[in-house]
RNA sequence: GCGCCUCUAGCUCAACGGCAGAGCAACGGACUCUUAAUCCGCAGGUUCUGGGUUCGAAUCCCAGGGGGCGCACCA
């Protein structure tokens, strides 16, 4: 039998290069010149030109491209060379060369088929641009859409120098249930699943928060997680149903800490992987460089407004203001929630930021400390940029007895509120066993490597993003 | 869930009430320095699905499906 080895024979392939390691190594080679350096490397074919008794090909692997040089008469099995479809996974060996115009380039003394593809290959110049291809099948935009490739190792990379960082300041990474039995640690709708050995409801964490805590509570003084949680919301450009938050938790830290924190790391990660904390974004500009701006939520929605608003005015006049600004107002909002509500429609998609939004009604945060100089209020924070919330923290809520009073005031809006948190009496036990000051953050880090990869839709951060099924796949 | 837009060859797109087409890919051929190579030839279709209007529908209308964006919910 004649003709290259076939991926029915092989099972390993050991490549001795990379398409980028010998463009690095190569750079200066001149035109025309040939090396007695030989290299086995391997990737996928995505372009070929016959040329008669010479061909040319682009073989891409995991770190870019590089030119194959294919003459009749140094290249075995020629005709079946160019025979190769786009597409095809080959091996090849032979010596690093430039061709008369320059190009870097192997020229190829033997090789083999790894893979062959039986679907043809999207268009070589335009690639994919249908994005429902592109998501459900991310294979395939993964082959042809650099871009897409490109951001998605940003985002291991993102998230390998936030545990990098992390560790280097004592925080120990843990892991907290998925499976919880109380959902609790944020205010959202979660997924409900069942245990069949133990015939309990089980709930997809909406956040690892409380678990967090506990651990804090154990002596455990920064613990961190990055991990996926689930909410059962609807889908938009900026939404997907699950998604990864990083949780940082410090004993002894107040928000402001917190915020030292989320700044600093973000400067970091945006310096490590850009090269600059000044980026743009959708076009605009969006500097990262710390510090970045502190202001209330009380006075920025008294700005945009154009008038001054507080959570102790008369109620009356807050719910005519939010109606006026087009809140939906429900009999059952409190001042708390008036504010935060005429806040988000008025004032947080106008913030391009970055800015910490700071203190908010405690009516709405039920888990943070009350705030030490403001009545009504909590030290909470979050981070608005590009007009939508980054993370939030707080100093954390250690009383165990007013935090039984807050799932109490949650738990009597459940008639209403089916977002309402319910009593966890096992993390209010652990409170009562006394947690040290200490302080919290949660980052989304979709929305964070969206930011920084310069994408307007977190489907294009999500390597698998949720879709309806294919009808007839 | 509601509103607007969209769906044509494997891919990227034309045709916009009058014979469904091009480029790339595929297939056959020419070519020993190409760069999205070029040239010649050939093949490729349930125009998302189902109804309707019309002499005639990819095109107009209705219903359904997929997707995008906006609103709402939220991070």
């Amino acid at each position: 039998m004649s003709g290259p080895a076939q991926p029915a024979d092989i099972y390993r392939f050991e490549p001795t290069a990379t398409a980028a390691g010998l463009a690095t190594k190569h750079a200066e080679l001149e035109p025309g010149r040939e090396t007695d350096e030989s290299v086995t490397i391997a990737g996928r074919l995505m372009l070929r030109r016959g040329q008669g008794k010479l061909a040319f090909g682009q073989l891409q692997d995991a770190t870019g491209r590089i030119q194959l040089f294919v003459p009749s008469d140094v290249t075995p099995y020629f005709e079946e060379f160019t025979a190769l479809n786009l597409g095809d996974w080959i091996g090849v060996t032979g010596d690093v060369m430039t061709t008369r115009k320059g190009e870097l380039s192997v020229k190829v003394r033997d090789w083999c088929v790894l893979a062959k593809t039986q679907r043809q290959f999207p268009e070589k110049w335009h690639g994919i641009a249908d994005v429902d291809t592109r998501y459900r099948q991310r294979y395939l935009d993964l082959v042809v859409t650099p871009e897409s490739a490109r951001t998605f190792r940003m985002r291991s990379a993102m998230i390998s120098l936030m545990r990098r960082w992390l560790e280097d300041r004592d925080f120990m990474e843990v892991e907290t249930p998925l499976l919880q039995p109380i959902p609790g640690g944020a205010l959202a709708k979660p997924f409900v699943t069942h245990h069949n050995a133990l015939d309990l409801e089980l709930y997809l964490r909406i956040a690892p928060e409380l678990y967090l805590k506990r651990l804090v509570v154990g002596g455990f003084e920064r613990v961190f997680e990055i991990g996926r949680v689930f909410r059962n919301e609807g889908l938009s450009p900026r939404h997907n149903p699950e998604f990864t938050m990083l949780e940082t938790y410090a004993a002894y830290w107040d928000y402001s800490d917190q915020m030292r924190l989320t700044e600093d790391l973000t400067a970091h990660l945006a310096t490590e992987l850009l090269g600059t904390t000044k980026l743009a974004y959708n076009d605009r500009e969006l500097d990262l460089t710390p510090p970045w701006r502190r202001a209330t939520l009380t006075e920025l929605t008294s700005t945009a407004i154009g008038q001054p608003v507080s959570i102790d005015m008369a109620i009356d006049d807050l719910r005519a203001l939010c109606v006026t600004h087009g809140v939906d107002v429900h009999p059952h909002y409190g001042p708390g929630k008036l504010l935060l509500e005429l806040y988000e429609k008025t004032t947080e998609h106008t913030l391009w930021g970055p800015v910490f939004v700071c203190d908010y009604p405690k009516e709405v945060s039920p888990l943070a400390r009350d705030h030490r100089s403001q009545p009504e209020m909590t030290e909470r924070f979050e981070c608005i940029v590009a007009g939508r919330e980054l993370c939030n923290g707080y100093s954390e809520l250690v009383d165990a007895t007013e935090q039984l009073a807050r799932f109490r005031d949650q738990a009597a809006k459940s008639d209403y509120d089916d977002e309402a948190m319910a009593v966890d009496a096992d993390y209010v036990r652990a409170l009562e066993y006394g947690l040290a000051p200490t302080a919290g953050l949660g980052i989304g880090i979709d929305r964070l490597l969206m930011l920084l990869a310069d994408v307007s839709s977190i489907r294009d951060v999500i390597l698998f993003p949720t879709l309806r099924p294919e009808q007839n796949a």
